[in-house]
DNA sequence: CGGGTGAATGTTAGCGCTAACAGAACCTCG
DNA sequence: CGAGGTTCTGTTAGCGCTAACATTCACCCG
């Protein structure tokens, strides 16, 4: 298959008005050869001042703006990075883009994005294979699911691409928070509060996240030889938190949850409230993503801290090293933060 | 000013291997001319089926990929748009983000964003400026902000340009939920209940968003000749709904108040549980987005539902319309719905 | 059976730019 | 003063593609 869209073929109007001013023409008006302009316009090269005044001069009197297609046809490198985002209205994609797409202004890079609803070998096989019709130099994988890693499997490996939180096993570098690490201290900060056992209500089982995080938790009693409960699944939303904690509620000996993200947590803590179940008093409740609105939650949740923009910006470093040819394949790691609040006030 | 970006000059490496497959390799292995494949792979011209066959199987067996650059410098249409995304980890932006890159994927353009931190005229013309050194074929800006419309008055008029939530005087065409509407009926509703006024936290002064919803609630309170209380401001956080929240307790008559956004509301009620005051026993409370955590607050809140991924794609058909040629400087609207929830359950 | 017709294919030019080299102008120094 | 730099500027070619036109060929019809 190959490209056959093209974009609002009948509806487009004839270009409008004269055409955009070329070397050429700023060439003209300064009374030097394309050439000349081109160096003063790249500062690549010698051009004396005098002469660069003069074109300078003509490049605002013309707004001259390069074209980047004709640029990226001889040089080979278009200056445009892809991201393919999952979920990309969720807080960590969001972020994460965010953060990417910063640091990739800054060094020179646009960034051209690709969002897929749900994942699948094929989605972000799509999607990668659009953003390769963009001419991207390199592509950012945001996806932390397991189909997405098996999707890694079969990355093209002609064009440099990292991942944002993928699964160990991917043949590309990697990067993410320390999810595990992260899940562990939540659990042993609970712990630390005197109970015997701390529940877990965990992520869809297809995102890797998800597993790290119950990893965590599960090593993290198993290590101590306490009872592992049997864990509650969601799948990120606050409806799924306000299920499982329906489920919950009556369970002999619960006195510590670990919700595997915020937005669950919250869910929790309002089928808790309903139920007449006071958190902190009754139960503790501990989360995971630090989202703006975890400090103000009734009552106000522990939570663990992701810092998605060091993420964006470390992933844009890792996708640089790799197109300069490094070939890290690494797994690269961002600690992340446990943050008390009094959804864990000691009793 | 012009390109001076020179992204991974120094660190790149020479570019690996045999280049990509041209039209002419493919032509060559199929024996035919280049214009025939050219042909095949935009499906422009007639081309026997037999030959058609040869040529694709060369176009798979190379893996030919057509060079977008070559293209767009022939053609002069790079089948990219941009858009100008500010506070793009909000949920909102994010959402409508998603919403155009999707209709954009659809109708077979690329999209290629760039994220602004703080508005301003500059930075926004920066942002507009960066889009156009990658070749976009038209702009949209997401910026549901004063200086947003100020800047959009300085917008280029040589490529097409919408705005998602700008003013009404902008000089562009412009999309946005009915800010006005939603907050009229979320006034009223809370009246409905039998209140002699209806309090107001706002957003900050220099957004459009917050100005709309801010009149929308005094013309709402104005018309029915009630007392108008004083504006409590906010920015948006629900820091700054908390902190609202703590200066609105003990307001004498404090009965009902309508918060600009829902993680202000979140502040808010988060400040009266901690003063002791009951939503909605003693108080009403009502939000503006709908976040999906809205219906889990505690209590659930009642609000006003935008359509991210709608105004998302209608504003990619807006900006359609305007790169085939019109030419409308009209104000669309899209309505907000109310959703009431238990934080205004009648007492 | 010649000439018209249309489908299928090929040829050529050029989009705007940079790489590579070629030339001109100016120095420096023995 | 001229060989041998250096600095500045120009010329040429070609990136991969599509538009426009040119050519070929098969076929139909009077």
């Amino acid at each position: 298959m190959v490209d056959r869209a093209k974009p609002g073929e009948q509806t487009r109007a004839p270009l409008p008005g004269p055409r955009q001013p070329s070397l050429a023409d700023v060439a003209g008006m300064a009374g030097v050869s394309h050439m000349t302009v081109s160096r003063v316009v790249n500062e690549s090269g010698p051009v004396r001042p005098e002469t660069r005044e003069r074109v300078l001069a003509a490049v605002q009197k013309l707004g001259y703006r390069p074209n980047t297609a004709a640029r990226a046809l001889v040089t080979g490198r278009s200056g445009t990075l892809g991201v393919v985002a999952l979920e990309s209205n969720l807080y960590g994609p969001a972020s994460t883009l965010y953060g990417i797409e910063n640091a990739a202004r800054e060094a020179g890079y646009g960034v051209a994005i690709c969002s897929v609803t749900r994942p699948g070998r094929t989605s972000i096989g799509d999607a990668v294979e659009s953003l390769r019709r963009q001419a991207v130099e390199g592509i950012v994988v945001i996806a932390p699911h397991v189909t997405a890693g098996r999707a890694l499997d079969a990355a093209p490996s002609d064009i440099p691409l990292v991942a944002v939180g993928g699964g160990e096993a991917a043949p590309v570098p990697v990067l993410s928070v320390d999810q595990y690490d992260g899940a562990r201290r939540a659990t042993e900060h609970l712990l630390s509060l005197g109970h015997r056992t701390v529940w877990h209500l965990a992520g869809p089982e297809d995102w890797l996240e998800a597993r790290d995080r119950e990893r965590g938790w599960r090593d993290t009693l198993e290590a101590r030889g306490l009872r592992v409960p049997a864990v509650v699944r969601g799948d990120w939303s606050p409806r799924s938190g306000y299920e499982a904690g329906r489920a919950l509620v009556g369970k002999r000996g619960l006195k510590a949850v670990f919700s595997a993200n915020d937005q669950m947590a919250l869910g929790l803590l309002r089928a808790f409230t309903e139920a007449g179940i006071r958190v902190p008093e009754d139960v503790h409740v501990a989360g995971f993503d630090d989202v703006p609105e975890a400090a103000y939650f009734t009552p106000p949740l522990t939570t663990v801290r992701q810092d998605f923009i060091e993420v964006g910006r470390r992933t844009f470093g890792l996708l640089q090293e790799r197109m300069a040819g490094g070939d890290a394949k690494a797994r690269h790691l961002v600690p992340a933060e446990l943050v008390v609040r009094d959804s864990t006030r000691p009793r």
